[in-house]
DNA sequence: GTGAAAGCGCTAACAA
DNA sequence: TTGTTAGCGCTTTCAC
């Protein structure tokens, strides 16, 4: 590391203690402006930087956040995390990010991960369902607070920010029965998580006892699945007149299937997604989506945090509206 | 943080010394197995984890790598920073993610944060080429490696991984003769990177003397200027017939534009563009590009940063090479 | 207005 | 094989 500069070395320097170097640098009321105006000038020229792990060693506090994603490259989370770490620069936090890459096993790690850095919050969208929560209310106790997003856990009893989910999926099939659609096929995201199983319920239980609509879902797991379920749905004889995806992966994946085939949006088939906002506008005609935007939820979940961090109060549950951004995917 | 183990609590309940305690766990040879798995046992139970902050502090090693980017969320940078972090933490490191909004204010201010978490290594695409530049010879000095990528300064100096820009730009140009083009649209981003003027350089000597070839250039900051200038150009009575774009987001911005008009691909006009590979493949037909993997980028910068910790050794350039992806946007 | 000293949790040289 | 001790750089209480 060379010569960093410390406060022993400037209080060396200037024939001063260390105690006063430090007060004086915290600009503290009983050093006299004159020692001060000394000690700040040869901080300045030494390039004087603080040594975070032994201001965190005393203090306890490290001024780092844990955000703990499945994935950064994704254009949901890439967003959230841009906006959260935005959030946290301001208020004086950075941001340790960490992938789990859908893998139980390094989720945990992360988690470690977390304690040995003794950050002092967790952000986390979790890529298991048992695992984030067990722990988490561990942190909780120990007065870590942690913040669920996106991808959170079902019971009331955390911090969790997310989408509304339930009022997505019913302006989603709302828009089916405004448009008259007869012959769905609705695309969901893996069951495991609790953010494609409410989405999946809300949906079919407004579509359910509609007379003269037929439903068909699938789950998948990737782009490349939902490709595939598209292509399969739509060489069966009562092929589908509209297309719903919950996430912009299966929307890429449902568009590369149509792509491949001569049929036209919106005359020949509809399409509706539930989307950051990116990908739809890249097709044409632009893809109808219901908003769920990556940036607005990281502001909101870094606020949150922030607040807890400030004085921990009662989980809340704070939900992202839903809005309809028309496009010329539907008719 | 409630009751966090330590070395001195597990010390204290099996009557040992703190040191014993650390050795055991550090399965030092010293130590009697019977006394390693007492403490082992303890520790697990515990859920001992080592307080990072003490370590650093003792051992002046951070084992965190700073990651600055322009801007996170960005289908290169964040594939890159994905890469990055997964080959980053089969290393034993953590990386700490730092967006500089194209600020050179919030740049420096970045590099401050690194010094302050003493950061073991500094991975940065720079948005001003100076500001960067001048610190980065500074950290060097330090004992500090700093590996640029992506956006890199110019002189040989420095350890530099990015994309061969000149072998990148020849592709491009030889695509316009091999598929004789005569009336060229080719969009750049700004001049003041050199990744922009090395691509637009190249591009253009190839091209200069190439009789019955008409080639127009613009510098765009992003994407909606790059529809702009598009749209522009294609007012024009001698309208191109082929665009170059430099980049995803150039490239999101030619396509909107060309949605707005009739003319088909690659009938009426064809396209090329320098990109990760996502964005292109939602077209239809997909844009033929010359990949720039984000992906093998983070892979690459990151092993060259680990190598630097490793020892030190004489700065490097790293490239790494073109190749042309076929869409169906040529002809 | 300034200094001395303790201690955060850990490592490692030295002692026993 | 285990314990003692010093010290990393900083904050903060207490003393002068």
């Amino acid at each position: 590391m060379g010569q960093t500069a410390t406060l022993k070395k400037i209080s060396a320097q200037l024939n001063l203690s260390i105690s006063t170097v430090s007060r004086a640098l915290k600009n503290h009321p009983d050093i006299s402006e004159n020692t001060k105006r000394k000690v700040r000038e040869l901080a300045a020229l030494m390039e004087y930087e603080p040594n975070s792990y032994a201001v965190n060693l005393r203090t306890n506090k490290s001024k780092v956040i844990g955000l703990i994603v499945p994935d950064i490259s994704n254009t949901f989370n890439d967003s959230f995390i841009a906006a959260a770490e935005t959030a946290a620069r301001k208020a004086g936090y950075s941001v340790l990010i960490l992938q789990s890459a859908n893998d139980t096993q390094q989720e945990a790690d992360n988690l470690r991960l977390c304690r040995h850095y003794r950050v002092d919050g967790i952000l986390i969208s979790q890529c298991s369902e048992s695992i984030a929560t067990g722990l988490a209310e561990k942190y909780n106790d120990a007065g870590i607070p942690v913040v669920f997003f996106d991808r959170v856990p079902d019971s009331g009893v955390f911090d969790t920010v997310c989408m509304a989910d339930e009022e997505a999926a019913t302006i989603a099939a709302h828009t089916i029965t405004t448009y008259l659609k007869k012959n769905i096929l609705a695309l969901f995201g893996i069951p495991a998580l609790s953010i494609s199983r409410k989405r999946k319920e809300t949906f079919l239980k407004i579509l359910k006892d509609k007379p003269g609509i037929e439903v068909r879902t699938a789950d998948c797991a990737d782009s490349r699945q939902a490709t595939l379920e598209v292509s399969r749905a739509l060489e069966e004889k009562q092929r589908p007149d509209h297309i719903f995806c919950m996430s912009d992966e299966l929307l890429i994946g449902t568009m590369k299937a149509l792509h491949a085939t001569n049929l036209r949006i919106p005359e020949d088939i509809t399409v509706l997604a539930i989307s950051n906002g990116l990908i739809p506008d890249l097709f044409k005609p632009t893809i109808s989506y219901i908003e769920t935007s990556g940036y607005e939820l990281g502001k909101l979940a870094m606020q949150r945090m922030l607040e807890n961090l400030e004085n921990k109060t009662a989980p809340r549950t704070i939900l992202l509206p839903a809005r309809l951004v028309e496009g010329g995917s539907l008719r």
